[in-house]
DNA sequence: CTGAAAGCGCTAACAT
DNA sequence: ATGTTAGCGCTTTCAG
């Protein structure tokens, strides 16, 4: 018929042909369809499809219902349901980067779980920062009658709230913004830095250095915040000169080493995992030993490193995990949103980096 | 009223006070009040909303409605649509781990992205590799009336196709299957390995070791077959006692050193980064420089380790992104399907872990 | 060029 | 204990 050979005669086949890739979809079987092959009416197959406790249908009924279903194949509409209802199980998660972190897709992760686990599907969109593609995004989740949205950013930071976002139940994760009402989870930067404090303390370290980031960030004050506490806590007075700044990755942490060195610390806590690993490597030309020489710990738990390095780094892992899941909680009200931004524990992570000594 | 009493007052309050975190959700508006507000039918809206090219609406009412829709804050209900065309922009993405590796977020990305393009929305499903929840993960998607689903694993291997799953329109992403039909994108491993090895070979290097992976997978298999060509197309004989098996982690790669030094090679390709990043510590344990003493390549180009290294890693990068893209291509019908698994080219990245020598 | 009306598949009163 | 019926918000003939 038409000018396009090759479709034809694929369809053409018999039914019996199981045609290399042609995917054969069928019958949407209908709620009706099902009442029909039942002798019922729709209301009654509705009752016993949704498990309606307080309809009493007679047993032998339900089990004609059930077996016209399983007869038929039927599967409901979801979304004539949410027609009907008015608000979809769905929770829409806009983020700015999925690519750009290794794991940015735990926060994914969390959500998904956590939304699951209330019978909600996460819907999700990266807008790789673009904020026309933001913008869409959000009206297509709105459009979709999602329960709401969760806006997540990959690394912590403030952030604005998109004006169409105000349009549904949000929620800010991993990041924060100073606006009235905006719920938000982030990291608990401060309590985190001071954990990774701890660790080294607990070892009897007592001239701990710090490198921190040389970019500004929530991260980069709060970790210098849980620092300062930790010391205190322990009795030791700061010492600004062991707190010295690097470009946060393998190659900042490299370049640290000399003036580390100098510094005569016996520990040192990195802003973060790459930096911990680039340090390594300074430290290992110099023909240092870890933790001998000098205990480290990193921040972030990033896998791929922290538990691969040799020695395996310490850390303090940055749960993005339960961001996700804490923003879908808070989202729902399971968890009270608070005064200003829900701060979620970054758990201490202890590896071989660091090594039991005499305590001081 | 009730005994709960600090949720009490917030409800209460005035519309003017912004409370702290009270979300206040508000009126769906319709098709048929805008309708009304304009003075017209809701069809004649409807032909407005979807921009209809042959529906011929005269200027000064299409300027009304518009009015009415932006004055009235408008957004179409995507259900209600839906339920009218019986099939949702929606495309369905089932992986058995978002989590497990750094990675795997990036096929949700390349999904995502070319789904937008299309105009489609990503509706995902993380399933742990727990097949209840995947049996329930395809019945959402089902009942969600998705164009199709994706499904996913987070390392190239060969799998089942769930019953569900046959439902719809689906495409296996980073898996295969040998059932009929089955359409399916994988990495090409043996155009990666003979890319790894090339990499080595265009620097001079004749005796190229080959640490390979002792658990058994596709990537294992190809790897090697690619390895082998790359040396027969350059005119080397092949060497089974070049080819060593180690467990495919940082580890692995450090205790696979020893063995390594007694080949004599003066390259080495590694099955993956990881590996390649534990051989990095074994080798300067002994000494030895890269890339002078030993040249090493990696595979699967994961960022954190390869780009920083010291040196950094020359690999071959899986192309988890374009594996997400190129199945939303294929599920749309844009890329056609052949016969058997598509193979998405792995492509080489060099970096300093290699570099120019003398060419034999 | 625009309005009226019939559903899409389902739920929820209200009848029986 | 089950059937009837009226929509949910929208698209789409079919009339005017």
């Amino acid at each position: 018929m038409s000018s396009k050979e090759n479709a034809a005669d694929q369809s053409a086949a018999g039914p019996g042909s199981p045609s290399p890739k042609a995917p054969e979809r069928a019958h949407p079987v209908t709620l009706r369809e099902v009442a029909e092959a039942a002798g019922v009416s729709t209301a009654t197959v509705s009752l016993v499809v949704n498990k309606k406790k307080d309809a009493r249908i007679a047993e032998e009924t339900r089990q004609r219902v059930k077996d016209a279903i399983r007869a038929l194949g039927y599967r409901p509409n979801a979304m004539a349901k949410t027609l009907v209802s008015g608000t979809s199980k769905f929770i829409g998660l806009v983020a700015d980067g999925v690519a750009t972190t290794p794991f940015a897709g735990q926060i994914i992760h969390g959500a998904q779980d956590e939304a699951w686990k209330h019978g909600y599907a996460l819907l999700i969109a990266n807008t790789e920062g673009n904020s026309e593609l933001e913008r869409d995004a959000i009206s297509m989740m709105l459009e979709y009658k999602v329960r709401g949205i969760l806006y997540s950013t990959w690394f912590h930071r403030q952030t604005d709230v998109p004006a169409p976002l105000r349009e549904a139940d949000f929620v800010l994760v991993n990041c924060f913004s100073s606006e009235q009402g905006a719920r938000a989870v982030v990291p608990d930067e401060v309590q985190g830095g001071r954990s990774a404090t701890e660790i080294l303390l607990a070892h009897g370290h007592r001239r701990i250095a710090f490198i921190n980031a040389t970019i500004p960030a929530p991260a980069k004050d709060g970790r210098l915040q849980g620092y300062r506490k930790a010391l205190e806590n322990a009795g030791i007075p700061f010492d600004p000169d062991l707190v010295m700044e690097a470009y946060p990755d393998q190659e900042g942490g490299y370049l640290a080493t000399a003036g580390l060195l100098k510094r005569g610390a016996s520990a040192v806590y990195c802003y973060n995992d790459r930096m911990a690993m680039g340090l390594y490597d300074g430290l290992r030309e110099q023909g240092l030993s870890i933790p001998d020489d000098m205990a480290v710990v990193g921040f972030d738990n990033q896998e791929v490193i922290a538990a691969h390095l040799r020695p395996p780094l310490s850390t303090v892992a940055l749960p993005h995990y339960e961001l996700g899941a804490a923003g879908v909680r808070m989202l729902l009200g399971i968890d009270a949103a608070a005064e200003g931004p829900a701060r979620i524990h970054c758990p201490p992570v202890e590896r071989a980096s660091v090594q039991v000594r005499a305590h001081a």
